[in-house]
DNA sequence: CCAAAAGTGTTTCACTTACACCCATGA
DNA sequence: TCATGGGTGTAAGTGAAACACTTTTGG
């Protein structure tokens, strides 16, 4: 890793969004070191990159797309954020005691410094994307919003917070289609915005809510083959 | 300056709101240096500093208060940020060519690197405030936001980002109360909200609109001496 | 022809906005 | 007593929510 070229002692982290089977998912990766150590996707900014650009590529590097739609929702900046814990939980599972040298390197130097990170949020279009763990994850996969596992330092607040950023951020409907495939019929809009507010809408007030915003427009139908009325399929205008 | 101390190329902004004679305010503040650099308060994070004391360090420096009120509104992380042009312009102005040494200092080189900025908006009751200029600072003041001198950097972009989420975040009047006095009449209220939104709303009905939202309770009447009826004084709930 | 779900129209209700009215104040 | 601005109640209008109804689909 190129630590040179980074900005010290500040990081992105991403909590990417995606929807599927009326469940709302965030993209996590189990890092390789021994111990179960999850967390958000994350990455450095280089000396020569806009902060945006650097989110861009953290996302674009972990689900394979590009043209990604991404929200700034905080900053974390408190001294400790449980990096002492960690870090100490990380090399007790895996360092032996020989190896104390390694606490001198560049790379140690760097990690076990106080970090501030900017919180950023993703939509995309889960189908859209494949996973790619980096070099140093064992695995990367989509964990449901609603249980997912226990996070390195203070990612799981991290976590939380960009929820609820979506959440309200939502509420106009003018962002919830990045998480849609190209075209999509008015349930599935009102399933991912049910599921995301936690609240329920009559079906019929919801189509002419959405329809009165004047974003959609209206294609062929979608024949499901299922023994009832077809759908019309939406596009989001450009 | 014990730049050591500090992290690296990462600072604190602050937008510091006031309310007078019906104009919204910021506090800026103008360089010792030859030439007109304006700015906003900003300051640098210690390495044993959460990022938020640090912004309320800033604000408190500046304004003398404490208990401050500040809202995170933005990261500014473009690589460029007009610095070069800054930074040229007040070298040009500042020194001469035999102080060529000069740009080896460590102090040179801190601030021509590049620097990430963390944008904090505060909203203070202006009669609480002495501003105090810091040792950088020829004077410190009070701007109409409607008509502020032309600031260094991206400064102005990032007052104007500011103000618009301060225009957002104020919609459902829940900080509002931070640019007032302890106790203040509803006019006084109705006046900085339609200072701040641009709209104007029936005297009437305004009046409803807040008591309904139960947040402020009812003090004694305030006698100005004008010749019509006293309005009560208000004061928000704990 | 029937069940299921989609699409549309209509009624009802609640809340906002507009306005009318009365009250307190001090010259 | 009068002009001025503050406080409250009520009518009108607007838009959301509830609900009834019609249409389409494939077994």
């Amino acid at each position: 890793m190129d630590i040179q070229n980074f900005i010290n002692q500040l990081s992105i982290d991403c909590v990417i969004f995606g929807y599927e089977n009326q469940q709302l998912k965030v993209l996590l990766s189990k890092s390789k070191f021994k111990g179960d150590f999850y967390t958000l996707p994350s990455g450095f900014i280089f000396q020569n990159e806009d902060i945006e650009e650097a989110a861009q590529r953290v996302v674009q590097e972990r689900t394979g797309i590009t043209d990604i739609y991404l929200q700034h929702f905080n900053v974390f900046g408190k001294v400790s954020r449980k990096r002492e814990e960690f870090l100490e939980k990380l090399i007790k599972l895996n360092y032996s005691e020989s190896e104390d040298q390694q606490r001198q390197s560049d790379i140690y130097q760097w990690f076990t410094k106080r970090f501030v990170s900017i919180g950023y949020y993703s939509l995309v279009d889960i189908q859209q994307v494949t996973p790619q763990p980096s070099d140093i994850d064992e695995s990367i996969g989509w964990y449901p919003v609603k249980d997912f596992p226990t996070l390195i330092m203070d990612y799981n607040e991290v976590l939380e917070n960009a929820y609820l950023c979506l959440q309200s951020d939502i509420q106009d409907l003018s962002n919830i289609y990045h998480l849609l495939p190209e075209q999509f019929t008015m349930k599935e809009v009102q399933d991912i915005y049910e599921t995301i507010t936690g609240k329920y809408f009559a079906r019929t007030n919801f189509q002419k809510k959405v329809l009165d915003l004047d974003v959609l427009e209206r294609l062929d139908k979608k024949f499901t083959g299922a023994k009832n009325k077809a759908p019309y399929l939406y596009r989001f205008k450009k």
